[in-house]
DNA sequence: TCTGGGGTCCTAGGACCC
DNA sequence: TCTGGGGTCCTAGGACCC
């Protein structure tokens, strides 16, 4: 039996208003006034904006409506980026253990730090503090016995707040919340539910798990009824491995007038731009997918498998042009609004390569380790799998064990 | 409400293999 | 000639998150 001294605490800590925030950091001529980055589309909202109604992702002319006096800001991603760095930076001096959610927020896990650094409202009171003086941004900390209710509690303390959830009051402030609050519940399941007359979290956990999944699917049915029963099991964890690199391009309502030539000029930037950020982090990928978006807004995706992984412009380059090519009628036929690449598939080691201990001339190549134990049981049988050591940039990795 | 850019995970069907 | 069950991989779509 495994005892441990000190509960878990694990923090949420979430940038309020983040690309916001760093603009009015930078200008102090936009602090205190409603501030909205981005042109089209409504990437952040200061908060002087949001009591406006302004939100995340509105249309720029409908957030012009509403608060006609904003401050509209164009991006500044690299400056996003160095904040965020800084801030990491803050969170890793915290504690060893945490796990990035996105570029303004992550779980951080504080259980057993009691001794060195005080209690978790202590370390997170702490935290806050650092991140306003050494990087000049508001930010919130949740914090709770698991990753659930400590991004709830956050959400809740928001904004420039911190929240602890105390272990006797999990149920009382988690069932009056709106359906909504549950991790993975969105607005067409919200409605789904609602069309049951389940509005609140207490609603959620009357109903058997069954009867959950009948309603929203075998996997959010368990989710969400685990969740509603304030189980969560999940741990906070570092290095977790992205399994895709895309990007994306809206074209406007000018994008169905495009040529194909001017089409593939747009292609050629997205595959270019994927490809050298898989090879800056050494990572490489099988499937390439397109994704497009019409005149009427609906989507597809196309998506081709190559034999191997790989973070060659070119090979990368050929499979797109070839699905683009593939989506033509399509495109002709419903007018181009966004088109994208994803590269997924991605390795699992990473870019490692490995060399196969055996004599066959294509059996020697360098080959991502998942294909490499195809290729070695296609040949050699199972069996091989198991007596079999790869030699490569990490000579001593022994050949995974099997199931079978 | 007239919609950006970056991701994650789940589902379901078909091909293929044993 | 007709047939079962189990597994993996690929493709496409959908919902969700920040």
């Amino acid at each position: 039996m495994f005892v441990s001294g000190t509960p878990a605490a694990i923090l949420h800590a979430d940038l309020d208003s983040f690309y916001a925030s760093v603009e009015q950091r930078d200008d102090p001529s936009l602090r205190g006034r409603p501030v909205i980055v981005g042109g089209g589309v409504v990437l952040a909202a200061s908060y002087e904006a949001k009591a406006f109604g302004v939100r995340t992702a509105m249309g720029g002319r409908q957030a012009h409506a509403l608060c006609p006096h904003a401050i509209v800001v164009p991006p500044r991603m690299s400056a996003y980026s160095a904040a965020s760095d800084a801030v990491f930076e803050v969170f890793r001096d915290t504690t060893p253990l945490v796990e990035p959610v996105s570029v303004d927020e992550a779980f951080l896990d504080v259980s057993g730090l009691g001794r060195v650094s005080g209690t978790p409202v202590q370390i997170g009171a702490r935290l806050r503090e650092r991140v306003r003086d050494e990087v000049g941004l508001p930010i919130t900390v949740g914090i709770a016995r698991t990753k659930f209710l400590a991004k709830v509690a956050s959400q809740e303390a928001k904004p420039d707040g911190l929240l602890l959830v105390p272990p006797d009051r999990e149920l009382a402030f988690l069932h009056p919340l709106p359906v909504r609050r549950l991790w993975g519940v969105g607005a067409k399941t919200a409605d789904k539910l609602r069309a049951h007359g389940i509005e609140t979290v207490a609603d959620v956990a009357e109903l058997s798990e069954t009867t959950l999944g009948s309603l929203v699917g075998g996997a959010m049915g368990r989710q969400l009824f685990a969740l509603s029963h304030n189980v969560d099991r999940r741990r906070v964890v570092t290095g977790r491995r992205r399994r895709s690199v895309g990007a994306q391009r809206a074209l406007g309502r000018s994008g169905s007038s495009l040529s194909a030539a001017e089409i593939d000029a747009v292609v050629v930037n997205l595959v270019d731009r994927i490809t050298r950020r898989m090879r800056a982090s050494d990572r490489t990928g099988r499937t390439v997918v397109l994704r497009l978006r019409f005149g009427d807004f609906t989507r597809v995706t196309r998506s081709h498998t190559m034999a191997r992984a790989t973070a060659s412009t070119e090979a990368i380059l050929a499979a797109a042009r070839r699905l683009v090519a593939d989506a033509g009628p399509l495109i002709a036929e419903r007018g181009l609004t966004l088109v994208g690449f994803a590269v997924s598939n991605i390795d699992r080691d990473g870019a490692q390569q490995l060399e196969l201990p055996f004599a066959d001339a294509d059996c020697r190549d360098s080959l991502p380790i998942d294909l490499a134990i195809d290729q070695v049981r296609g040949r050699y049988g199972t069996s091989a799998l198991t007596r079999g050591v790869l030699l490569g940039r990490d000579p001593g990795l022994e050949m995974p064990m099997l199931p079978d």
